[in-house]
Formats: C-alpha cells, sequence, structure tokens
DNA sequence: GGCAGCATAGTTAACGTTTTCTACACGGAG
DNA sequence: CTCCGTGTAGAAAACGTTAACTATGCTGCC
C-alpha cells in the first residue's frame, strides 16, 4: 500500500498517472468492457491497489444516468411488520446490486412528501411506498401526481401491501389479500361453531388496512347467513393498548360473545391481556384471532392463531418488479396470498 | 403543471431558458446564497414548479464534495436489536439533514467488507457498523485498514455496541456497558440468595459481546467471593433454540442450579420455554434472567427479568458524533450505560 | 511492398451542478 | 464629468467519470 495519500481522494486520474496510461483504459480495466492488454490491465490493476483507489458512485451515476439505489419510505423502524419486508427489500435490492436508502415518516404525511421529494433528489431506482394508505380522493390524487412525478425523473413509485391509486397512474403495485385472509380467519371461528364474533379495531374505515379486513369479517358472516352485530365491532388504532381497551369495555357489557378477531396481533396481544386480567380462559372460556403473524404471536400466551401474510416476499416482489418494469410490462400489480395460521388461541365455544 | 414533458428530467438549463435567465442565476435562487432581484426570483421559482424540477443530487454531490448520506451496516433487519439502533440512526440522520443507507452482510464477514467498499465507493459521511465483532488479532488488524481506508476518502468509520479497535485508529466508537449490565444482573441474583447460576450462551470467546458479558457475571461472583462453577456455563449461539436446547441439557444433569441467566433475551426465551416444558415454575422454582431489553420481553411468560441498553440512543449518539467530530475532537469515544430491569422472572430461591 | 483490418490506446466532449471570475449599469461623491 | 462602489447577472471552469470518436502500430493477404 505504498504511495497513498491521507486526506484527498484517488481519482482515475491518478491512477492513470500512476500506472503511465490514460484515464479511458483505467475505465476499461476496471469496467472490462473493452479489451485490454494483459501487461496494461496488469499495471493498472497494481496502480489501484496502490492508491486505495475505489471509484466515485456520484461521477458514475452522472454520465451513466443511474444511481443503482432503491429507497424505502416507511412509517417506523420499531414494529414487527417492518423488519420482514424491509428486509426483503434489501435482500431483493442487494441481489440486483442496488443500495437501499431507508426513511421513516412517523405517520406524519408532510414528512413523507418531503421523503419522496428527497428521493427525486437521489434518482432513487424505485421508490417503495410501505403500509397501508388512505383512500381520500385528496390524498388518491396526490398519490397519483406523485407517482407521475417520480416517472418523469425516471424513478418508479412501488406501493407495498396497499391497493392501486388508479388505471392510468405509473406505479408498481404488490398487496396481499387483505380481505381474503380475514374472510378465511372469521371462517374458521364460524365454522368451529361461534356465533358472535367480536371485531376489535375499525375505527378508519377510509384505511385500506381496515376496511379490508372488515370487508373479509362481514362477508364470512354473510357465507354462513348470518349478519355482523354492531355492538360487537370496537373501533379504536392498531396498538396494544388499544385491543385492551376495546376488551375491557366489551366485557363491561353482556355481549354473548365467544370469539374476538384483533385487526392486528399487536391489537389481539392487548386482547388476551385484557380477558387473562378478567379471568377468562383461552380458549376454553373465548377464542382469539389476531392478524399478520408477526413473529411474537407464537410466543404469546397461549400462541396465537392468526393470517400469515408473507412480508419478506411482499418486499422482494415489490423491488423485482420495479426494476424489471421492462420485462414485466404487463403486470405491474400483484396480490400475494394470505392463510390462516392455526396455534392454541382457538377452540370451539363452550356449550351453553 | 403546464410545460411538463415527460421522459427526461429538467435541468438547471431547462429552468433557465423558461425563466430566461442563465444557470448560474437558477442556482443562485435555489440556494439563496447569493442576491438576486426580487423579480428574477419570481420567475425562476415559477419555472421550477412549471417544470417540477429538482435538484439532481449525485451532480451537486460531485461538485460539493458531500453527499449527506449515512451508512448503516448490520447483520440483519429482523431481529430487535435492530429496530431501535436502527432507529435511533435514521433519526439523527434525519435530524442532521442526512440520508440513511442501510446494508445487511448476515454474518458474512466478506459481504461485510465488499458493503464497506461500497460504501467507499458512495462517499457516505459516516459508516456505522452495529453489532459485536470478534476480537481476533487478525480481525482488528482490518478493522484499523478499514477504517484508514474510509478516512482517506472523507467517511468516518463508526462502531456501535462494539469497543474500540486501537489508539491511532481513525473511528469514532459508542459502547454500551456489557460488562456492567452483567456484573449488576448477576449482583442482583446473588444477592436474592442464589448460589447456583447457571450461564447459557458463552461459546465464542473470542465475541466482544460474549466475553464482556461473562466478564461480568464472573465479577459478580467474585464480588461475593464465590467462583463460577465451569460446570453451570454452557456455550451455544445467540438465538432461542439454542437457550432452548442448552437448558434441556442442564436439566438432564443434577445441576442443583436455582437462576438462569441467558446471554440475550431471546435466548432466555428459550431458556423459558425449556423450563415451562420440564414442569418448572418461574420465578418459583429456578430464576431466569436476560440482558438486551427487548420489547419481547415485558411479554413473556413471566415477564423476564433482563438488562436495558440504551439502543436508541447508541444510534444516535453514533450518528452525532460521527458527524460532528470536529467539535467533539477529544472524545469520539463514548460509553453508554445499562441497568437491570427487574420484572416477574427472578426471585429468591426456594428453601432447601 | 502496399494496404485492409484488427487490436489497443488516447482525445475529447458530455453528464448537471456550483463557484470563481468577469461584466454591466446605476448612483453618488469629488 | 469622471470615477468608484454596489447591486445584479452571466461565462467559464471545475468536480470524476464514461462513451463516442480518433489514432497508432501490427499482422497478413494479394
Amino acid at each position: 500500500m505504498a504511495g497513498v495519500s491521507l486526506g484527498s481522494r484517488p481519482t482515475v486520474k491518478d491512477v492513470a498517472a500512476a500506472a503511465g496510461v490514460s484515464a479511458t483504459t483505467v475505465s476499461r480495466v476496471l469496467a472490462g468492457n473493452y479489451p485490454v492488454s494483459a501487461s496494461t490491465r496488469k499495471r493498472v490493476l497494481r496502480a489501484v491497489q496502490d492508491l486505495d483507489y475505489v471509484i466515485n458512485a456520484q461521477a458514475r451515476a452522472l454520465v451513466g444516468g443511474t444511481t443503482r439505489t432503491v429507497a424505502f419510505i416507511i412509517r417506523d423502524l420499531v414494529g414487527p411488520l417492518f423488519a420482514y419486508i424491509g428486509q426483503g427489500v434489501e435482500q431483493q435490492a442487494t441481489a440486483e446490486g442496488r443500495v437501499c436508502l431507508v426513511c421513516t415518516h412517523h405517520g406524519d404525511a408532510d414528512r413523507e412528501l418531503e421523503l419522496i421529494e428527497l428521493m427525486r433528489e437521489q434518482q432513487a431506482e424505485a421508490v417503495v411506498l410501505v403500509g397501508g394508505g388512505l383512500r381520500t380522493p385528496e390524498h388518491l390524487e396526490r398519490m397519483a401526481q406523485i407517482a407521475r412525478s417520480l416517472e418523469r425523473v425516471g424513478s418508479r413509485l412501488v406501493l407495498c401491501g396497499r391497493p392501486p391509486i388508479g388505471p392510468d397512474v405509473p406505479a408498481t403495485v404488490v398487496e396481499y389479500d387483505n380481505e381474503g385472509g380475514a374472510f378465511a380467519v372469521t371462517n374458521y371461528l364460524l365454522s368451529l361453531g361461534h356465533r358472535r364474533i367480536a371485531f376489535i379495531g375499525a375505527a378508519e374505515p377510509e384505511h385500506t388496512t381496515t376496511s379490508a379486513r372488515f370487508d373479509g369479517f362481514t362477508r364470512a358472516h354473510a357465507a354462513h347467513g348470518l349478519t355482523v352485530d354492531p355492538s360487537l365491532v370496537a373501533g379504536g388504532t392498531f396498538d396494544r393498548e388499544s385491543g385492551y381497551r376495546q376488551t375491557k369495555a366489551l366485557l363491561t357489557r353482556d355481549t354473548g360473545m365467544t370469539a374476538v378477531v384483533g385487526i392486528t396481533d399487536i391489537v389481539a396481544s392487548g386482547v388476551l391481556a385484557a380477558l387473562h386480567e378478567a379471568g377468562l380462559r383461552v380458549p376454553e372460556d373465548i377464542s382469539v384471532a389476531g392478524y399478520d403473524d408477526i413473529p411474537m404471536s407464537a410466543d404469546l400466551n397461549p400462541p396465537l392463531t392468526t393470517v400469515h401474510i408473507p412480508h419478506e416476499e411482499l418486499g422482494r416482489s415489490a423491488v423485482r418488479l420495479a426494476l424489471h418494469r421492462d420485462d414485466y410490462a404487463q403486470d405491474q400489480h400483484l396480490m400475494l396470498g394470505t392463510h390462516v395460521v392455526i396455534r392454541k388461541s382457538t377452540a370451539p365455544p363452550r356449550e351453553r
């Protein structure tokens, strides 16, 4: 490692000078896309090593037109949903030779816009938005605008776990079957014999995740010739505390419920806590199901019956589709399946 | 939004032409670092809006010399340790106006090297390495070389949760008191009256995390005038399965143990599972403690006594120190405190 | 022996910014 | 009336790389 000078980064020119060749030749040796004589190549590689040279990604992107960067915008880094989707995105990005930018907006819509703008500056090849969103006309219109904005600079908007924006909006969409999963798990409870099933966490009808899951819940009832009793439907948010509080509230009334579906596993864990506190046994006295199949679900007491989402596959597909949109031109909308995972928190209802 | 053409990204020149000024003037309006008449400014801003122009971050970095990017290299995105440290890194990076690159190496040392090389190309201002590492001479030498390599291109190596490499190695180090935490939790168990305490997960004596925690365990015994019984020390890895298996193995022998310290909370959750399976009650029959205070610990059955690590603060400090190393020139080594969190998995031992 | 054709290397311009230097006009002071 | 400072604007060079040309020296063929 002789000749390494501290302070300023060596450039192609420095390498060229050290090897006694031109900058072009250095570039060619490194890219390997042009014939170079063995002896020259050797000298260049030697100089690269001596100077500890690495290419300047910015300069390369400037001339090459592509940054080999995928951006990943999400609400929060904590929370179990992120990890696996993020892992999928990162893995696929890496597999495709891209690096991965990650940003969080903590639920702040303005901040999300800022981030997208930032990614437009960064020329990210794909901008992956994770998680459900609102479905109001204004929000949809704004998303459509963003999609077009990104397209204009060569980026691709990718929606991960959220339904498409509109037919003529340039975006890649990878979602999973929210409604089907809710249908399946509710159907399972109904098949066990439950007839009074509570649904916890349906406050925002405009939120795509909320509404789809509630729709599945409703459809399963319909399929059994039943209608949902509104007094068994509780609102709330997506956290454990909410599940806990809503359950407490339901227990004070004499609802006759024999099962509870939490809108997420996190909510369901709050449900379990409230039931335990009330001295009810799960599943002997009451069954509980969740949604998401986060790792923790298997460790709850009892292990939670829930709906599995292919988190990682979601992230991988998102990146894969977006980067190969020439090949997959037809089909920039993917719907992944979900399935029920039966554990110990569900059982037939007690005899009356 | 008139005049927006699809396909190719507008440049300063386009904006300049649209506004009837020079590129220089556009740059000045956007940067706001030079007097520009009000009318010109207005025209330029108007053109920027019309063309939906955003700056090209690569080009700016090329001339400006700085990318405003922080890189974040970690073993895995899944696993509870990542989330909070990552959140800290991301938050601080955002607060300092930087964007955040994230890469995983899945424990592959060569891959880690590749990633660092990649970040050198990207000119990340700081390269944060998270998690413990080996402490062999070769590994240390390699890290030292990497640190100098990064320094040469203007990047800063940041070690997060790992002790310093050496005195004259240009790196920022933010660690937490692994040994002290292990001392404290062991001391707590000893104070409760336990005398036969098992330690699970100490297989790699060269791994910094492993050795520091085991050292604390040993020192606590010494402080009580005791020595550690080697038959109570089990090796293994950092996963749940390992805790489960090692505990099973210990239970087959008649060790007389009354408490178990898991090297991580994950390991401890495996310990709990094995104990439950053996029909032992926690903490009545045997006490269990973990390390890390991951969120799940509070939801285990019973809630786990453990050692709290300031995860998020770790990440924040790492970025803060690295980006302001002129101001903090003195002190590029920070040691954060840990403390015991007492929950329900520990109690005095039963009377014999 | 001259010349086509190939293998190898170099020159130059371009990518989209910012920065430094230069230019121009205007107003006031001497 | 000239000269200088000030406020505003533009021209040109630079950042580090690549790609499109251009140039050179061979080899081999007629």
